[in-house]
DNA sequence: AACCCGGGGAA
DNA sequence: TTCCCAGGGTT
């Protein structure tokens, strides 16, 4: 029988440390390996680019600095430090997860992964990144990013759409994962983010150009694989904002659909106000699954009375300009206050 | 396994 | 416009 030599690819993981070594980006969760931070970082940038996320993880830590405090402030407070980040689900979890840690870890923040993996709104990239960055866990923290150079140095076309890419591209980084895998899962991040970019990579100064299959086959744009589209369907919304006085009424979101938790005004009013109604302006704005025109009429209450009755029927919260500050909006609305902000201040 | 959930920047 | 980003939860 005649032996074929199984082929081995380590040397490409320990050319990306190399290279990781001398090209790190400088970012503030860089210096440190205490999981809070890390687990935050990795929360507040599911999702999102770095300079995005950036002013949110900086002002999230200086407000929340460990899991005690965490757990002890208000939802409506983390909610408001999550204001414009979009996917509002990470804030309300990772509150409860900083509970969890204190109820169920004595506020000692669990080192194994399976542990890790039980907080709420983590899931097995963010386990698998703070158990390798802060305890040494040989777990690839497969993202979008492992995706993309994993796709291209193997030139394999599997869909990255698929629901099973999680785990055949986690396979593929096994063969080539050093020992330092907590720096090897950040190298993946900074090069898939400086250097194999979706678009127009620059290859010329990737350390792992060598070792790439689909810039030999001068395939790179063929990679990764993604046959998946999405598509933005259309949604109408209505909202009064009645006010009298500088004061206006609202009223928080449930945890489901759209914009979970945040606060909106009054999406319906009663037939006493019909007749308050000034003005109507119309305002389009594009969610990643949604395209939303969302009328927002202007009711200026005239009748004390009618005022007090509305508010009364509906629980709804009595606040002002200043008072929204203290609170999470939609994007939308908090424009349409800002606004409103710079009419009211001219009268 | 399929679908849902934001917002912003790059090309 | 289109794509996609340090993904996770729900059904």
């Amino acid at each position: 029988m005649e032996k074929t030599a199984t082929p081995t690819f380590k040397h490409i993981g320990s050319k990306l440390l190399n290279w990781y070594q001398k090209n790190a980006r400088d970012l503030p969760f860089r210096q440190t390996k205490d999981p809070y931070k890390i687990w935050i970082c990795e929360i507040v940038f599911q999702q999102t680019r770095i300079n995005q996320g950036l002013n949110h993880y900086n002002n999230f830590i200086k407000r929340f600095p460990d899991v005690k405090t965490l757990a002890e402030a208000e939802e409506n407070e983390v909610l408001l430090y999550w204001k414009g980040l979009g996917y509002y689900s990470r804030a309300i979890n990772i509150h409860r997860a900083a509970q969890q840690i204190m109820n169920d870890y004595h506020g000692t923040f669990p080192h194994e992964y399976e542990e890790i993996l039980k907080l709420k709104g983590v899931g097995k990239y963010t386990a698998a990144a703070v158990s390798s960055i802060c305890f040494d866990g040989k777990i690839p923290a497969v993202d979008g990013n492992f995706y993309r150079v994993l796709s291209r140095i193997f030139a394999d076309d599997f869909d990255i759409s698929n629901s099973r890419a999680f785990n055949y591209f986690s396979e593929l980084a096994h063969l080539i994962l050093p020992d330092n895998v907590g720096d090897f899962n950040q190298a993946m991040m900074d090069l898939g983010s400086e250097i194999c970019k979706p678009k127009n990579p620059l290859c010329g100064e990737c350390p792992l150009h060598e070792d790439c299959l689909a810039f030999s086959l001068n395939k790179i744009s063929e990679f990764p694989v993604k046959t998946k589209k999405v598509k933005a369907e259309d949604l109408s919304l209505k909202y009064y904002f009645v006010h009298r006085n500088g004061k206006f009424l609202i009223q928080q979101r449930k945890d489901d659909f759209i914009w979970k938790k945040l606060f909106e005004f009054p999406p319906v009013i009663s037939d006493e106000l019909i007749s308050f109604i000034k003005s109507v302006k119309t305002v389009n704005h594009k969610l990643t699954h949604k395209n939303l025109s969302i009328e927002i009429f202007n009711v200026e209450v005239d009748s004390e009375d009618i005022w007090k009755d509305f508010i009364a029927e509906n629980n709804f919260i009595v606040t002002d300009v200043e008072g929204s500050h203290e609170r999470s909006f939609p994007k939308p609305l908090e424009n349409y206050i800002q606004n409103y902000d710079t009419a009211y201040r001219i009268l």
